[in-house]
DNA sequence: CATGCCGGGAG
DNA sequence: CTCCCGGCATG
């Protein structure tokens, strides 16, 4: 909802600014009514038809900012949240992806496209549209149509939610080492979305999803904070995998941490923990995959590392306890340590990789250190260790962290994970 | 004894 | 494949 919400407010707030109309005033009331719903603009909107016409300039003007509409709408939601910075990002975001929609016909030719195909409406409304009632009315045209392509808002109310539970994750991970850890992953969980998204839609509807991300991801790089709506989206719906389906969790984690396995090593050096976030940025190249972001590829990263450290944080929980002990116990081991973990392990090695280099010098005093400095280093001494030994000796010696039957109990048979009921090493709980 | 997990089996 | 369990190894 904000979503569209938010497009609107930017598109008004250009409207204004390049044309300096007056009518600007309603915009609050009009936007909220054309979120909530679009008949009322539209109703407006027959009603300044006459000012539509205007000017020719403002017919020209009137183009452009369709333009920038759908490039807002594509691009400024997430902004929108935030407050006046955010909408002078959006701005220049906007401006940014104007030119850059503007050299390439290919990409501009659908969204004018669309803008005719909807109504002659904006074309009457057209000079108008920007301004007033007559863009309410025109982007309520857009709004229907770009509805489909930003159906990503059902998902934004959950964001609050999820954002009051993640926080207590969130915190913890700042306190401790958030940045670090989540640099390298995020940007390659980034990417993934990205391209994901961008391959399969079309140029206008990637364009909002992928400045969405990395709107958000700028504000945070500028803030230097997490109070971001699309954090929480993000935090959601990690958080969501990760409680609500605790199975899942284990099965999602493992799943995109193999595709991110390849870019983390690069990264991996632990010792950049602090500064990680930054000196991967730029590493990460993992662009590749999205060459139009250009920009955006920054703040994207950022984004994912927040699910990244949650996931982490979550390993850690569990492994955390025991798990210090355990992988000092398995580095002596030597290659019991492999035993434990394969599947999951081996998804979160990616980010752990980096730790296995400094182990390799010594294997057994390193874990100890590790224990010292910080959790997340131990799980990612933890998690590393595993890739190094390839072959278990025997067992998986036995699991040191809770299970889920001491976690849930035998009564709650139900809660265990898959392989715990099934007698096989716990998923969930990994050492 | 309780637990964790491997190996194997049944559907 | 999923779903189990016998039985070993461990603490």
């Amino acid at each position: 909802m904000w979503y569209f919400c938010t497009s609107t407010e930017l598109f008004l707030f250009f409207a204004s600014l390049q044309q300096s109309s007056s009518n600007g005033a309603p915009d609050g009331q009009k936007v909220e009514g054309g979120c909530l719903s679009p008949e009322p603009a539209e109703e407006q909107r027959s009603t300044d038809g006459k000012r539509v016409s205007r000017d020719s300039d403002t017919r020209s003007v009137s183009l452009l900012e369709q333009k920038r509409k759908v490039v807002s709408s594509s691009i400024d939601v997430p902004h929108a949240r935030r407050s006046e910075e955010e909408v002078d990002m959006d701005k220049v975001t906007a401006a940014m992806v104007l030119t850059s929609l503007s050299t390439s016909p290919l990409v501009r030719s659908p969204p004018v496209r669309v803008s005719e195909g909807l109504s002659g409406s904006w074309k009457d409304n057209g000079s108008a549209g920007p301004f007033t009632p007559s863009s309410n009315s025109s982007s309520g045209g857009y709004w229907s149509w770009s509805a489909p392509s930003d159906q990503s808002n059902p998902s934004t109310p959950s964001p609050p939610l999820s954002a009051d539970s993640f926080k207590p994750f969130r915190v913890p991970s700042l306190g401790g080492v958030g940045p670090g850890p989540a640099g390298p992953e995020d940007p390659i969980l980034d990417e993934q979305d990205g391209s994901s998204l961008l391959f399969d839609e079309p140029i206008p509807r990637k364009r909002k999803v992928n400045t969405s991300k990395d709107m958000s991801l700028v504000g945070r790089n500028c803030d230097s904070d997490l109070s971001d709506g699309e954090e929480d989206f993000y935090y959601t719906e990690i958080k969501l995998n990760t409680d609500s389906v605790a199975d899942g969790l284990s099965s999602l984690s493992p799943a995109s941490p193999s595709v991110l396995s390849p870019p983390p090593p690069p990264p991996s050096p632990l010792p950049s923990v602090s500064q990680l976030p930054d000196s991967h940025k730029p590493t990460q190249p993992s662009d590749t995959k999205e060459p139009h972001a250009g920009g955006t590829t920054p703040l994207s990263r950022s984004a994912p590392s927040a699910l990244y450290l949650i996931h982490t944080d979550h390993a850690y929980q569990a492994t955390a306890p025991v798990s210090i002990p355990s992988s000092s116990t398995n580095n002596s081991a030597g290659s019991a340590s492999t035993s434990f973990t394969p599947t999951n392990s081996s998804s979160f090695s990616i980010s752990w990789q980096s730790p296995p280099v400094t182990f390799t010098g010594t294997t057994v005093s390193p874990s100890k250190s590790q224990g010292f400095g910080d959790q997340r280093s131990q799980t990612i001494a933890v998690l590393s260790s595993p890739p190094r030994a390839t072959a278990a000796l025997s067992r998986k010696v036995r699991g040191e962290g809770k299970k889920c039957r001491k976690v849930y109990g035998m009564e709650n048979r139900d809660m265990w994970c898959t392989a715990c009921r099934w007698k096989k090493a716990c998923q969930r709980f990994t050492d």
